[in-house]
DNA sequence: ATAATGATTCGCT
DNA sequence: GCGAATCATTATG
């Protein structure tokens, strides 16, 4: 097992306790009402997937939060019930995995109680463990920044598809979400990415969330 | 049954 | 900065 040079885990090195496995996340701690509170206690916590042998471990550095009935963006506006949203309306803890562009796989985290379709989406992830299997899934010629930067390019990197859509992350042999006591010092917020749909109020909202300074988040600023 | 489109990414200019 | 890739989902007839 090879490490990543130190450039890449120079941001860590903060966090000692990351190196030790953490406290998995049960049902109850998905279960807050607020989901914009909840996209942001999201930040800190680790994704843990084993998916074809392979094990990832992974900081979450930047997420969104979408709301429902009343956000616009959210794809459960109003409570619009569908074949793909319905597992938006399982309860806390459910993962919301959906195709986009016919092309990549986009994580969410269902949050608040069932029939409440709150979701979080992580749009990025710093690796701890796994790097080379991240690398190799993605098929990048070379380790940067750009690995797991994005909603699309972390789900691929820690083998996240449709096939684990409506899984239950508190019960889940394959992956799961875990507590291991990090917390950031600063966390920056601003408009989502993406949303030219739902209209200027809700395209301004500033609910996205990352991790100050962080090299691994998606778009600059 | 058909048509439009997207919570993105990548490569090229 | 621009456009293509690519298909499940959704609305509409």
């Amino acid at each position: 097992m090879t490490r990543l040079p130190d450039r890449y885990t120079a941001h860590l090195r903060q966090f000692p306790q990351l190196m030790v496995t953490g406290q998995r996340l049960s049902a109850n701690a998905f279960a807050h009402e607020d989901v914009v509170q909840h996209s942001r206690d999201l930040l800190g916590k680790v994704i843990v997937t084993h998916i074809d042998g392979q094990r990832t471990e992974s900081l979450i550095v930047e997420t969104e939060a979408y709301r429902a009935p009343d956000d616009r963006a959210c794809h459960a506006h109003l409570n619009r019930y569908t074949q793909r949203t319905k597992t938006m309306f399982e309860p806390g803890g459910t993962a919301y995995i959906y195709l986009c562009y016919g092309i990549h796989h986009l994580f969410n985290i269902i949050t608040g109680p069932a029939g409440m379709a709150h979701a979080v989406l992580i749009r990025a992830v710093a690796p701890i463990a796994g790097w080379e299997v991240m690398q190799s899934r993605r098929a990048r010629p070379r380790v940067d920044f750009q690995l797991t930067a994005g909603p699309g390019k972390l789900s691929q990197a820690i083998g996240l598809t449709r096939a684990l859509n409506g899984v239950a992350l508190d019960t889940h042999p394959d992956v799961w979400i875990e507590d291991r006591s990090v917390t950031f010092d600063e966390i920056a917020a601003g408009p989502r990415i993406g949303i030219d749909y739902a209209g200027d109020y809700w395209k301004a909202v500033p609910w996205r969330f990352w991790w100050a300074g962080c090299p691994w988040v998606s778009v600059k600023r």
